[in-house]
DNA sequence: ATCAGCGAATTTTTT
DNA sequence: ATTCGCTGAT
């Protein structure tokens, strides 16, 4: 497929190799057409993709793309706003607020604020300036434009947080994408020059651009109209982070002479996975429609798992991937278990440990986002821009020296009179400021120490962050202040380092701020290689753009996934069915679904009972393997009839679930629900792989032996636990470091040689002798 | 300046 | 269940 000029939407199915089309357009462009490298811009929105793309690219070329602009929307409105932030009214160099930074100054514009006893939370207050931003709303538009009786109060909230931030040459993430666009809309200069250097753009997951992503592209492509977006609609996952899906549905009418391609092919899936991904993304109103297809096998039936409760089912999981790789069938590297929410990883992280599985969980904390990270680049960060007050409020309390709320606000008055320049209050600190003793002469030592950092700023970043270890001693800090955390901090700090030094190999003599740039942007450094012998963990939201041979989907329940969140707007509940294609189309070979009828959600029993969504696949795609009592459930109660419909599964299973409630619970056939108080053979005791009972596939999935000891121990109570040694079923031995209450309920605070410290209730470990 | 103790909150999070 | 953040006490 070749497309010459005009812009064009690529309509990119999942697995139909988008990234493929990106690349060999770019490869095209520069090898065949002859377009000079630095006339074309293409947009991705996370860092890998971007280093991806750029590697394929110039594996393509065989030489390197020297001046090619790619990379995310952030960096290259980043870039923008470093050449000319003087345009745009910067004194100085621009520093970039992560969301904790952003989170920091909210709060304090929150406190300045608090006028009210009713003030919006920091949360809220940050989605709702995200909200405008993405709109390009200024603090004044918001009033007008948003319908909503305190927007005058966000709007108040708006402008004095757009104030601080300027005070300090900050820029939040948003600002980025609104900043740049309103660099290139309204100086015209400006926006002429970029329209007439770029002849082509390229925009990889288009489906996923908020409004100010849609006007920069169509700024940046209106001077030769050579736009192109790769994307899918049913892939649209983030609308709750202002993505807007209506900017790829309306392509043609916000690009004039657009075509519109299709790729619908899967390279990817089996047929049966395909057909139970696109069953339910069917359902939604507003797509474009189109159907994808494979000429790959139909493959093994869907699998399906109905479990008692959360513990079960990934106990039932954990034991099946076992089962795989012992027989050979795949390794851990090649199996993905996917979940709506985070909360929902300890149950299979649990049983990981139970049973010996080795897990990678992909998400969660980013590197940069470590306190003990983001501590020590805080000085750089001030050292660079001396104005940047939350960097000075981090550093003055870490480490900790003697300086309190009071002094920073007597350092805070003199900065004022510096002209917000932290850095020269510190150094100018002396007995007319109010502060005393210790706290003096730390400041001034603090006030020095930045100021050398300044003046060594291109000695590289790796020598600059030795030198804050050292002078603050911020090993003891960490040892004092983390206990048995120190260990894994002070990695962190070790790898922070050896990070800064691969910067300076790889970038060679680039500025101190390209460093914090890069830091700034690259949030979440893909770490945690996802190696051959570990499974991998994580949210379908981080899964996206991922695939594996094996995956497992779990909590399909009401409530969970569809989110309950998603009840009161039809909307978000397309977007929850996009998730579930997303989810899906992960998988290569094998897809597993499952459910548990009890989940606790927030300590509170919920049963949503099973997704909607299990309702809306094809039966003949899904084999059922639940235990004979949740399966007849299943069968006969919550879904009107049973999954895995004779054919698949081989011999032996028909005729023993046929036979329905063998153990007593679920419903009757005619629909009367049986009393829940009838004794079942794993009510006290968890079940031993009960999943499998009576699959007698052979291989595969044999029963599998799960657990023959019980989880659970009775502890005999002591008077006083504190030192004592006891016995975790899934931490090992641990020691008492603290207990809260006394008897079997009494919450102990264990230290755990491996696991760290973990908050566990009483009777949940055994003494030892 | 620090810490225990209490009440509140708890979807997803590419940058 | 846990974690987070604030408050009041030390």
């Amino acid at each position: 497929m070749l497309h010459g000029e005009g812009p064009v939407l690529v309509l990119a199915g999942a697995g139909s190799g988008k990234t493929r089309v990106l690349t060999r357009r770019l490869a095209h462009l520069i090898l065949r057409r002859d377009v000079p490298p630095d006339r074309v811009l293409a947009v991705t929105f996370t860092n890998k993709a971007a280093d991806e793309m750029k590697k394929r690219v110039e594996a393509m070329l065989g030489f390197e793309a020297a001046g090619l602009w790619i990379g995310t929307f952030h960096s290259i409105c980043l870039r923008l706003l470093r050449r000319h932030s003087d345009r745009l009214g910067f004194t100085g160099p621009i520093t970039v607020f992560d969301d904790d930074d952003q989170t920091s100054l909210l709060k304090e514009v929150l406190k300045a604020h608090n006028s009210d006893t009713e003030t919006p939370k920091v949360r809220e207050l940050k989605s709702i300036l995200g909200m405008a931003k993405n709109k390009l709303w200024s603090p004044d538009d918001l009033i007008e434009e948003w319908d909503h009786r305190d927007a005058v109060r966000f709007a108040e909230l708006y402008r004095t947080y757009q104030k601080r931030l300027r005070a300090q040459n900050g820029a939040d993430f948003d600002d980025l994408l609104f900043l740049a666009v309103k660099l290139l809309e309204e100086q015209e200069e400006v926006g002429d020059h970029y329209a007439r250097k770029f002849q082509y753009v390229l925009v990889d997951e288009y489906q996923d651009t908020n409004h100010a992503q849609f006007r920069l592209v169509r700024r940046l492509g209106a001077g030769w109209n050579n736009v192109m977006v790769v994307g899918d609609d049913d892939q649209s996952i983030y609308r709750w982070r202002g993505a807007d899906i209506t900017n790829i549905l309306s392509f043609e009418q916000h690009f004039r002479n657009a075509r519109a391609l299709s790729m619908t092919q899967n390279y990817r899936s089996t047929q049966n996975i395909l057909a139970i991904a696109q069953a339910v993304v069917e359902k939604n109103e507003g797509r474009r429609d189109k159907s994808i297809w494979t000429e790959n096998p139909s493959g093994e039936p869907v699998g399906l798992t109905l479990a008692q409760d959360e513990e079960e089912e990934a106990r039932v999981i954990v034991s099946r991937i076992k089962d795989g790789m012992r027989s050979g069938a795949w390794a851990a590297g090649e199996v993905a278990v996917l979940y709506r929410v985070h909360a929902q990883s300890r149950a299979i992280e649990e049983a990981c440990l139970v049973l010996g599985l080795d897990y990678l969980i992909v998400g969660g904390v980013a590197f940069y986002q470590r306190r003990e990270v983001k501590d020590l680049v805080a000085y750089l960060k001030l050292a660079l821009n001396p104005r940047d007050e939350v960097s000075f409020r981090r550093v003055l309390t870490a480490p900790k020296r003697g300086i309190g709320d009071k002094g920073r606000e007597q350092i805070e008055a003199v900065a004022l009179r510096q002209g917000g320049d932290y850095v020269a209050a510190l150094s100018a600190l002396d007995g007319s400021s109010g502060l005393k003793g210790k706290a003096l002469k730390s400041g001034i030592e603090l006030g020095h120490l930045l100021e050398d950092l300044a003046r060594r700023k291109n000695d590289g970043p790796e020598a600059l962050l030795k030198t804050v270890v050292e002078r603050t001693d911020y090993e003891s800090f960490l040892r004092e202040t983390e206990g048995p955390d120190f260990e894994e901090r002070w990695a962190n700090v070790q790898e922070l380092l050896e990070g800064a030094a691969r910067f300076e190999r790889a970038r060679g003599q680039d500025s101190l701020e390209a460093y914090l740039d890069q830091i700034a942007l690259y949030t979440n450094l893909d770490r945690g290689q996802l190696s051959a012998d570990r499974i991998t963990l994580m949210t379908v939201h981080n899964a996206k753009g991922l695939e594996f041979p094996v995956v497992f989907i779990t909590g399909i329940e009401e409530g969970l996934f569809p989110h309950a969140s998603s009840y009161s707007d039809p909307a978000e509940l397309e977007e929850e069915r996009r998730l579930f294609y997303v989810a899906a189309t992960r998988a290569m070979k094998r897809l597993f679904l499952s459910a548990s009828l009890d989940r606790r959600r927030m300590n509170r029993m919920s049963d949503g009972g099973p997704s909607r969504f299990l309702d809306e696949i094809p039966r003949d795609r899904v084999q059922e393997f639940s235990s004979p009592g949740i399966r007849s459930r299943s069968a006969f109660g919550l879904h009107g009839g049973g999954y895995g419909s004779a054919g698949y599964g081989g011999a032996g299973r028909g005729a023993a679930y046929g036979a329905g409630g063998v153990t007593g619970r679920g419903r009757a056939p005619g629909g009367s629900q049986i009393s829940d108080d009838l004794p079942l053979p794993w009510d006290d005791d968890p079940p031993a792989g009960s999943s499998e009972v009576g699959a007698g596939q052979g291989g595969l999935f044999d029963r599998h032996s799960a657990l023959d000891e019980p989880v659970v121990h009775r502890t005999p109570q002591a008077r006083s636990l504190r030192g004592s040694r006891v016995e975790h079923a899934v931490f090992g031995t641990g020691r008492v470091v603290d207990e809260d209450g006394s008897g079997p309920d009494a919450r102990l605070t264990i230290e755990f040689p491996g696991f760290g410290k973990k908050k566990i209730v009483a009777r949940y470990v055994q003494p030892v002798a």
